[in-house]
DNA sequence: CACATATACTTGACAACTCAAGCATATATG
DNA sequence: CATATATGCTTGAGTTGTCAAGTATATGTG
């Protein structure tokens, strides 16, 4: 007999919950042109308390590595999506901004993604989903 | 001032984490040369009613393409994990089935996920495990 | 101040997917 | 029964990440 723990089952379910949800969503974000991963980088510049953000510290919090974030970011300078701004006292680091284009864009996709957000949750209640957050972090 | 919906930050926390948690598990699986993906495969191959499952069903489950399943299933019908089993009735379905070697290889890393599963989750108790899976498979 | 070590990236090579197109077999319908 | 359509899978080409190694700057220490 095998005793299976549930914090296994855990983590298969959220591997494989991710997997999908970020399929229905991709989605919806490409009549937008970006992806899950960008629009996440959006909203971390959009709302996050820092503007401008180190790349070291945007790989942290996406949980991605350093080249990761080089490569995504390439793109969406070139799109002017994104801009570069270098540390006042720490030549090393170049820092993150969204531009003003940036910003118009995460605007428009903020309704598709909100929209289809709340379609793919509409099977939890707005307690549930709080519960899950509050859980989410204390895994962080 | 902007709405946030709830919603909109429980998918994408939920984005970010299941990226921190497959690196994580990952890290400990290569001890065993498998992915977070093979081990998820051979789970469901082993503790599934069905031992026996067509690849289209996998990637079903899997929340992952045909051509995704085609491509992962490569290297473990190489080494011996898994086999091919030829549908009795629909010869366009090819079944895959755990092998004893297979069989082995993930009681074996069973072990360690077991561990480093518990290990990710102890900020969390069973009640809320369970609650967490619950929620899961509402979404799903 | 010189030198070791740490940090912030970037790059090349590769892994793990995806989508679109194609092939083979199964099923439904006039 | 013939033909259209659907399903199961594979393949080529592209995308999105990873890791290891390299470069540049910063920091700590004798």
């Amino acid at each position: 007999m095998k005793e299976e723990s549930i914090s296994s089952l855990l983590i298969i379910q959220n591997a494989i919950l991710a997997s999908r949800l970020s399929k229905k969503v991709s989605g919806q974000l490409s009549v937008h042109g970006i992806s899950l991963t960008e629009y996440i980088v959006m909203h971390y510049l959009s709302s996050g308390v820092a503007k401008e953000v180190s790349r070291i510290a945007l790989a942290d919090h996406l949980g991605m590595s350093a080249s990761g974030i080089t490569r995504l970011l390439l793109p969406m300078e070139k799109n002017n999506t994104v801009e570069r701004v270098s540390h006042p006292r720490d030549s090393r680091q170049s820092l993150v901004r969204l531009t003003n284009t940036g910003q118009q864009l995460f605007a428009d996709a903020s309704v598709s993604f909100s929209f289809i957000a709340k379609d793919l949750t509409s099977n939890l209640s707005q307690s549930q989903q709080e519960k899950l957050i509050e859980y989410y972090k204390k895994v962080l």
